[in-house]
Order: C-alpha cells, then sequence, then structure tokens
DNA sequence: GATTAACTTGCAAACGTATGCAAAGCGGTT
DNA sequence: AACCGCTTTGCATACGTTTGCAAGTTAATC
C-alpha cells in the first residue's frame, strides 16, 4: 500500500486555489497575495505538502544537486574537505551526489557522464586527474566544473588549490635554517600538479640557498610506496638527515617506518615535514611539521566559484591558490638562522 | 550558449523512429528488434545522446539515488564506510546522496525531509540518532531505511550492527585471561544503542569470571572526552591496569594521552583495548588491539538489504548483527589462560 | 497456406511542477 | 464614474521520459 504523494494539484483543491498559485507560494520570488499565500500555507501543513524537487528539477533544469568526485578517503584530508563541502553547500540549498572515482582518466570519464545524467548543476573533482578536454565539453554545456586541490597547466579551467609552490620553497628554506645537510624529498605523485609544484618549489628554496635535494622520489601519495622510499633513502651510501614528504598521508607512514622499522629517532636522526595540516598532524602520536593546506577557505572558494557560476553562466575560468603557513611540530628542529 | 541537450525526441527522428521505440531501446526489459535497437543505438551515439534521468525519476517515481546521513567523518570508520558503500551502490546502479547531521534529533529530521523532497529510493543513516517515529513514516510512504551501526531496542526499523554484545564480552573475557585486576571502560556514547551494547557486553564477560569493571566513564566518542577520562581514570585512587576502550577513535586519543601525557607504556603499565579496528589501528604508532567491524559485510549487507526492499516493497523489519572478532596487536599482553 | 501466438511499434496519456500570457482585481487620481 | 498602472490569478503548455493499449508485423505450427 504505496502511500500516495501529496502533490500541488490536492493542495490547490483544499485551498481553493489554482495549482500555479500553491506553486508561486514555494517559488521564491514569485507574486502572490498575502491571502492566497496564507490559504495555501495552511492546506499544505494540514496535507504535509512539500513540493517534489525532481518535478522542479524537470521543469527548470536546475537540480541543485552538485556532483563530487573523490578518488581516495583514506587520506584524511578528504574526508575533512567531504564534510566542510556538504555543509557548506547544504547552507546554499544545494546537496551533494558522491562519485568515488579510481585515478584512471577512463573511469573518471564514465564517472561525469553519469553525473551530466542525473542533471548535476555543477561537478567538483577533488584531486582526480581529468582530461581538461572533458572539463571543456561540461562548461560548453553550461555545467561548471571547479578542480580542488589540483591544477591543470595552462587549460581553461577552474582550479582551488594552495600556493603548492610558495609551501615547497617554505619547507626548503624553513629545513636549511635548521641546519640540515642532506635534505631529501618524497615527492606527491608526479602526475599530479600538486605533486609537482611542491617538489618545484623546494627544489627552488634549496637553490635559493645555493643547494640541491639530495634525492627525490615519487611517492605515489601512497604509504606502502612511501615507506618503501622511506627504506631506499636511509639504506643508501648518503642517507638524508631531513626528508620532505609530499603530503601527510605519506608522512605518517614514513615515521612510521623510520621509527618501528628502522628503530630512528625523529627529529634528531632525521627530522620530517608534511604537507596538507590534516587532523592527525597535530596527534602526540605524530606531532608533525607540515604545511597547512586552508582547507576552509579553499572549500569555500570552490564553493563560491562554482555557485557563481551557476547563477551567472560560465565566465571565464579561474585558478586561485591559498598561501598556507608552516606549521612547526615536533618532527623538526629549532631553526638556526632568520626566516628569508 | 547553452548547448542544447539531446532528447529521446531527436535520436527518434534520426533513426526514423518513433521517439517511444529510443525509449524502449534504452530501457532494460523493454521490447525493441534487433534492426531498430541497431538504428537507434547509431543515431544516439551519433548525436551523444544520454537519456535524461530526472525526467526518468519523474515518470517512474524511482530516482535511484539512496541518501546517506552521516554524523561526523573524523572517525575514521565513517570514511572507510562512505567509500565502500558509494562503490557497492555504484555497482548495483545507485547513488550516494551526502548529508550530514549533527546528533541532535531536530536537525536528522530536518535533513531526513530534504531527502524525501529529492525523491530518494532509499535512505542509509549511519550512526546517527533517528527517531523511530519518523522511520516508520518513511516506510509507510514506501522509502526504506535502514540504520548502519546503530540499532534501536524494539522499535520497526532496520539495522545493521557487528554483535557489539558479544565484542564486549570477547574483550572482558580477553582481558582478564591476560591477568588484569583493575579493568575500566571508557564507553561508547550511552545515547547509541552500540555504546550501550559494547558496555552490557563488557559488563557480563567480567561477571562470568566473577569480576566486574572497576570504573566506567562514557567518552561520548569524542577525542577530547576520552582523553580526559583516561586522566581521571589515572589519576583515581586505584588507576586500572586495563583499560578497554568503546572505539578505536576514542582509543587513539586515549593512548596519546597516556603516553605523552602522563609518560606510561602501553601494555606495561596499562593496556588498551579498542573497537572498530579501522586502517589507523594497524599502523605501527597505535598497533592496537580492538574488536574487528567486518565492514565489508556490514556494507553489504546494508545495501542488499536496501536493494530488495526497494525492489520488492517494505517487508518486516530486519536486524542483523555480524560476528567480529578480536584482533591482538601491541596494547595488549599475551593472555594466559585458555580462551573460554 | 491458413491460423494462431508472440513480438514490435506508434500513439497518446501520464508524472508534478514552473511559467508566459491574458484576464481580472485593486487602489488611487482626475 | 472613468481611467490608469500595478499586482494577482487561472489557464494552458512545456519539461523528457515511461508505459498501457491497440494495431501492425513476424514467426511458428499444423
Amino acid at each position: 500500500m504505496e502511500h500516495a504523494r501529496i502533490t500541488s494539484l490536492q493542495v490547490a483543491e483544499r485551498a481553493g486555489v489554482s495549482q500555479s498559485a500553491v506553486s508561486r507560494v514555494f517559488t521564491p520570488g514569485a507574486s502572490a497575495s498575502a491571502k492566497t499565500t496564507a490559504k495555501v500555507r495552511k492546506a499544505a501543513e494540514e496535507l504535509g505538502y512539500r513540493p517534489n524537487r525532481v518535478a522542479r528539477a524537470m521543469i527548470t533544469g536546475k537540480s541543485r544537486i552538485i556532483g563530487l568526485i573523490v578518488a581516495y578517503l583514506e587520506n584524511q584530508f578528504y574526508p575533512q574537505a567531504l564534510e566542510r563541502f556538504s555543509n557548506a553547500l547544504q547552507e546554499q540549498g544545494y546537496h551533494v551526489l558522491v562519485f568515488t572515482a579510481t585515478n584512471s582518466p577512463e573511469k573518471v570519464e564514465e564517472v561525469m557522464r553519469d553525473l551530466l545524467d542525473f542533471q548535476v548543476d555543477g561537478i567538483i573533482t577533488a584531486s582526480v586527474a581529468v582530461t581538461s578536454d572533458l572539463t571543456v565539453r561540461c562548461n560548453a554545456a553550461g555545467i561548471p566544473v571547479v578542480m580542488f586541490n589540483r591544477g591543470q597547466d595552462g587549460a581553461d579551467v577552474n582550479a582551488v588549490t594552495s600556493d603548492n609552490l610558495a609551501g615547497g620553497r617554505k619547507v626548503a628554506d624553513f629545513l636549511v635554517r635548521c641546519g640540515h645537510k642532506h635534505i631529501a624529498h618524497i615527492s606527491g605523485w608526479e602526475g599530479s600538479s600538486t605533486g609537482r609544484d611542491r617538489c618545484r618549489g623546494f627544489i627552488e628554496g634549496l637553490a635559493a640557498h645555493g643547494r640541491e635535494p639530495l634525492m627525490i622520489i615519487d611517492g605515489m601519495y601512497d604509504r606502502d610506496t612511501a615507506a618503501q622510499a622511506a627504506r631506499d633513502l636511509m639504506n643508501a651510501p648518503t642517507p638524508p638527515d631531513a626528508i620532505f614528504v609530499g603530503n601527510d598521508h605519506m608522512a605518517f607512514a614514513v615515521m612510521d617506518t623510520l621509527r618501528h622499522e628502522l628503530g630512528l629517532q625523529i627529529p634528531q636522526d632525521v627530522a620530517i615535514v608534511g604537507f596538507d595540516d590534516v587532523a592527525l598532524a597535530a596527534w602526540p602520536s605524530y606531532d608533525l611539521t607540515t604545511v597547512r593546506q586552508p582547507l576552509n577557505r579553499m572549500v569555500d572558494a570552490t564553493v563560491d566559484m562554482l555557485i557563481a557560476q551557476i547563477d551567472e553562466g560560465v565566465v571565464a575560468p579561474r585558478k586561485v591558490a591559498f598561501d598556507g603557513p608552516l606549521i612547526v611540530r615536533g618532527t623538526t628542529r629549532q631553526p638556526k638562522g632568520p626566516e628569508t
């Protein structure tokens, strides 16, 4: 016995007005007199009527749903972002349809097609590689796409990131000032703009002191890969006395390996710096020195950008990068030299 | 210049068939000859046609969207569950609309109304308190609701959990066999069935050995509250030599406090047992003995239950509890006695 | 080859809402 | 009382699909 859904027509009958009147009462910005509004509200209340968003989406072409494509939730950064996205969008009357996609471009493409079928009003891609071809097509179809925590060189796409280049530089500068001689880098995935930018900034930062990295290994944003990289670094003829790791998630794996497998002290034997400043980085077990990505500002900017484009039409793509501070904790020594 | 969306009508014209024919080709189970199927597929391919899911939802009343209500993503258990939910549902052709809700029943109610407006086919509530009144109303409206990782005593609701009672018992039994004399419990939130069941199982398990807990403090599933509980326990006249903590998330906070604030050794000074077995529990820094909740089986059962009810109509509510093994790691000593 | 059964196909009516258009109402000014 | 401008209201249509129905077509059996 399926409970029949209440429609605007039934409300109209009970209130003694036309269906259009009911619609107008529930459509912000439509004109309705105080008298009919009252009548309709009362009837709607009594029947428990609520407008059917599917029907509304069908007629207006706006679903008020935002598609969010995310790769892995294992890295704590993404649940944090997801939670905030959900809240920020809920405040604006939007809701989040979550898709998970591995990092293969084909899978992402398939997922984006799916999203378009749902008539989403906009798409946020969180750290997934997406062919710029596809985003351009979405934009052409009037559906804005914003890349979160990932950029794309020279492409016509919206992107919100932190200033990864500056972040990498800060780390390099800081580690030099701490007096480290052999500084290595377990980088973020080379296929990602974030990984590349942090790496480049780091190299530039060292260069500013006339130095260069001891070694750079791609950690693929993966725990196991990063742990292996740590082993390889420490077993080399010249082991590093400091390692800059491309994100916190890998940094935790590196710390675990150094401490519990290789029996090393942090920061006495090796200093570690991460990137992101996820909640876990502040827990005493890790107490990780890291570059904070200003998550809240990044999310808010992403949402603002998306909604602006939904409301006002797709404009010229914008790229925003927020500066993130270096949060000094216990995995590094105190610097000696002054900040440069 | 909004790019016009391609409709089934345009495909029909190009293929030289009726619009219904196009619809039938894209509707699984509808009858269409091989010839027209080919023609339609070709035309659709050329135009880049894909059925509009909103229109389809409107006519069929099925959106193929599942609403997922989740409280906090800070506890790693939930991102893991969310990821698996998303994947499992995607495989079945469903998609996930995520809502975050704090634990106030009013907020949850508001969110569920929102979900109903979206015509979701079903709702999963992950660890949020929901008035049974509301779930009954949803069921009456033909929308199945399944509670994940939370039960509700005697109410007419579907629920999937692990066997929290047995889990609590296992922990009690194990800690007694390890030779602990003073066993305390920092429990999960008393307002949640999971918290209560684990606690009750724990008490029963101790009772089976003629023992009782040294002390029980409600940790509210919150890091800070749990940390304070740990301090209070250790500062008491008789501090415990083992603490069963109501979930891993709190257990990490307790461990951090014991080690880094109180300078205690785990398990030499105090043994710690958690509940959930999130990924972090296996990392060497914590290496936490804990009761594993069989996440995959729980998620799959939730999805199966939900989809069965969507397809076959709402039947009698079912409650399922999966047994979870105790995973012994480094935060506890080796047991002496035999398993009972 | 006739008869019947099974399958295809097009027509048209939904689904529940928003909205352009024209008619109607209302208040104020002359 | 007549006129004007502005707001409110109902009518009817549209959004893009699925689906019952009846007509048409093909396949199968004797």
